[in-house]
DNA sequence: CTAAATGCAAACTGTTTGCTTGGAG
DNA sequence: CTCCAAGCAAACAGTTTGCATTTAG
């Protein structure tokens, strides 16, 4: 395995967030000046194929990258501040599985992001945030998807 | 209202799927070849701010839009032909409300798409197909999100 | 030595924007 | 007549790719 190869995969390890492709060049290019995107992209499709890397899109067109060995979870997206949240929750893959049935199908998969902001009024339980997602918005354009049945809003993206 | 965008809202209101941008303005184009396709992205905006559309995010870097005063309902996407199947199902943001309290937040939207292939096993109950997307893979590479516990799978793009 | 991996720059896709012209009211 | 809206092309961001060069094994 080449040099940058390697270097890629220890800052990915040491990483404790989800890292874009542009987030990972920055950081290896700091221990190591020459290493082109191009070579990130590459190399991280490979470790996606490989199933060593499992490739998340939290809606902002940049793609974000988690080790692949890590349990099942989705993603809790603070709407303050752009961190993200992991949790693990079975009942949603068994709801979704269940809704698929009702419509005559079988769940295959299912991609999840969930907007929500901290709620100060409750005890600040395990609020372990994990990556930076776009803190900023640039524009008011609200994102798409609805919730608990009637607003639709989403984060400021 | 100038007559390409009420062109647009034709359109936009005959059709039966969820349109992108460049769908949008073939369609468009050939009932009138002098639109020009900023024009269709800026009307779309511009309708999206007035809560007139919503932008939908499926994934595969193509925004769509449906009419945004359809009752509130998710997405199931059949990974066999890339077909849509909408579906209400208030269960889902009930249960993600209940899991953003129990990491200490206020559930603010979600964004989700399921990923099915159809059960022939069952009957074909409701199957009312509405949008394709992307129905042949380009490239192999999977889609990024896991489901009932221990695969991870997804559409082939 | 040979196949595989890198670097660089150019290509791409979907989307946005600056600027000038055109048309609705 | 006054502006909002359209058209065009250039600009953008993220990502991919062709090709010559380097390098691991």
């Amino acid at each position: 395995m080449s040099r940058q190869r390697r270097l890629i995969i220890r800052v990915l390890s040491e990483a404790r967030t989800h890292l874009s492709a542009a987030d990972l060049h920055q950081r290896v290019t700091e221990l190591d000046p020459d290493i082109s995107l191009a070579t990130i992209y590459r190399t991280l499709t490979i470790f996606e194929e490989e199933g060593v890397l499992k490739r998340l899109d939290f809606g902002d067109r940049k793609m974000r990258y988690e080790q692949a060995d890590k349990e099942p979870h989705d993603h809790l997206l603070d709407t303050t501040d752009g961190s993200v949240v992991e949790f693990q929750a079975p009942e949603v893959a068994a709801l979704l599985a269940t809704i698929a049935a009702r419509l005559g199908y079988r769940l295959d998969g299912y991609r999840l992001d969930v907007f929500a902001s901290p709620d100060d009024s409750r005890a600040e339980s395990a609020r372990a945030c994990v990556t930076a997602v776009q803190p900023p918005a640039k524009r008011p354009r609200s994102r798409h998807h609805h919730h608990d049945g009637r607003e639709h809003s989403a984060p400021g993206r």
